[in-house]
DNA sequence: ACCAAGTTTGCAGTCGCTCCAAAATTAGGT
DNA sequence: ACCTAATTTTGGAGCGACTGCAAACTTGGT
C-alpha cells in the first residue's frame, strides 16, 4: 500500500467533486450549474472544489487535458520512413473502425459536443487545447527536423494536420447530431478523410 | 445634416468611452482595468458601458470585428483564373511591403498582440474571430465552388489558408516582441512565407 | 499525547454582468 | 412654448465565478 490514508481522502473526494460535477452538467447544462451546488451535492465547501480545480471549466475537462500530448505520440509512434501525414491518416482511419474517442467517434460524443457548443467557456477552452497540442506536436516536429527558431515549417505542419482531424472530427458530430446513424456517417466521413488527406499531401493547387 | 442630436450623442458617448477604454488598457493592461474604472474615465454609468458594449473584451476590439469578412474580399477579388492560394500569397506580400495592419505588420502592432497575450478573455475572442473567419470564408468558398454540405474542402481550405496567414503573421510579432528592427524581420518573414505557400500549394509530402 | 504539516472551511470582498424600474433627455406634433 | 411618446441614462439590488486570509480540523510521525 503506496498510498496513505490522506492521499486516498484526497483522492476521493476529488473523484467526487468530479463525478457529481459531471453528472449534474450532463442533466441540466454547463452553464445551468453552479459551482455552488457542485460543492454542495459533492457535500463540500465551495473553496474546496476551487482548491481542486483551478476553474469550472476544469471539472469538465479534467482527463481532457491528459490528451493534449497525444498527436506527439501519434507522430512519434509512427513506422521507420511512413510521413507524418500519412501515420496521421492511419491513425485516423483507424479509429473511424473502431469508433475511437480520441476524435471524438466515441458513441455518446454528441452529448459531449452539445455542451461544449452550449458554453461559451468550454468553447474557449477546448480552442486553447488544441492551441497547445499544435505547439506541442510543432516542437516535437522541429526537434525531429533540426529546425531553428526561424522555421515555420513544423509550426505549420502542426497547424494542418490538426485541423484536418478538428474539421473531420466535427463534420462526424454534426452528422450525429442530426440524428443520422454511425454506419451511415462512417463511409462519407471515410471518403472525407481520404480527400482530406490527399488534399494535405498533394496541395491545394485547384 | 442625417444626423439628429439625438444619434450624434450616441455617437459620442461610444466613441468616449471606446477611447478612454482603450487608454486605461494601453497604459495599464487589460485585465488590470475595471469597467467601473471606464465608466469614471468616460463620465457615464456602468450600465450605459454595458450598453454599448456586450462585454468588456468588446471596449477592446470593437473595430477588430469590421475585419470578420476580409478574408472573404481577398478571395472574391482575385483575378479571373487565379486560385484562391494565389491571391492570399498575393495579397500577403503585399501587406508586407505595405506593413499593412491586416495581417498585424503595423508598427505598433506588438503592443497591441502582448496585452492580447497577456490576457485570456482577449485571447479566447482573437480564437473566436479567427474561427468565426475561417466558417465565412469556407462558406464563401462552398458558394463559389457549389460544394454540397458534406463536402469538406472549402472548410479545409479555409482552415488552411488562414493558419498560414495566421501563423505568419505571428511570427512576425514574435520578431518585433524581441526587440527586432523592421528591416530585418521583412526578408526573413518573406522567404517563410513563400515557403509557407509553396506548402499549401504542393502539400506536405515530406 | 503532542506537534508539525496538510486540508477544509467560513467570511469578506472584487469584478463582470444582468434585471428592473425610476429619472433624464430628445423628437415630433400642436 | 407645451405635452406626449420614445429613447437613453442611471441607480440599486443581486448573481456567480473567483481570491485571500485566518481559523478549525485531520493526518503523520514522534
Amino acid at each position: 500500500m503506496d498510498e496513505g490514508l490522506r492521499e486516498r481522502k484526497k483522492r476521493e473526494t476529488r473523484e467526487r467533486i468530479s463525478d457529481m460535477a459531471m453528472g449534474l452538467f450532463m442533466s441540466r447544462g454547463f452553464d445551468n450549474v453552479t459551482v455552488a451546488e457542485v460543492a454542495r451535492a459533492a457535500d463540500v465547501s465551495v473553496n474546496t472544489v476551487f482548491n481542486y480545480f483551478p476553474a469550472k471549466e476544469d471539472l469538465f475537462l479534467d482527463r481532457q487535458d491528459q490528451v493534449e500530448g497525444m498527436p506527439v505520440e501519434v507522430a512519434r509512434g509512427r513506422a521507420p520512413g511512413e510521413s507524418v501525414v500519412r501515420a496521421f491518416r492511419r491513425d485516423f482511419l483507424d479509429a473511424l473502425e473502431t469508433r475511437d474517442w480520441r476524435y471524438g467517434l466515441n458513441e455518446g460524443s454528441d452529448v459531449f459536443a452539445r455542451m461544449v457548443a452550449d458554453s461559451p467557456a468550454l468553447r474557449a477552452r477546448t480552442r486553447e487545447l488544441h492551441l497547445r497540442r499544435e505547439t506541442l506536436l510543432a516542437a516535437a516536429l522541429a526537434e525531429e527536423a533540426g529546425a531553428d527558431d526561424d522555421d515555420l515549417a513544423p509550426l505549420l505542419m502542426a497547424a494542418h494536420l490538426l485541423n484536418t482531424t478538428r474539421l473531420l472530427s466535427e463534420h462526424a458530430v454534426r452528422g450525429m447530431l442530426a440524428g443520422e446513424a454511425w454506419e451511415t456517417i462512417r463511409p462519407r466521413l471515410r471518403v472525407q478523410a481520404d480527400k482530406a488527406f490527399d488534399l494535405l499531401e498533394s496541395g491545394i493547387g485547384e
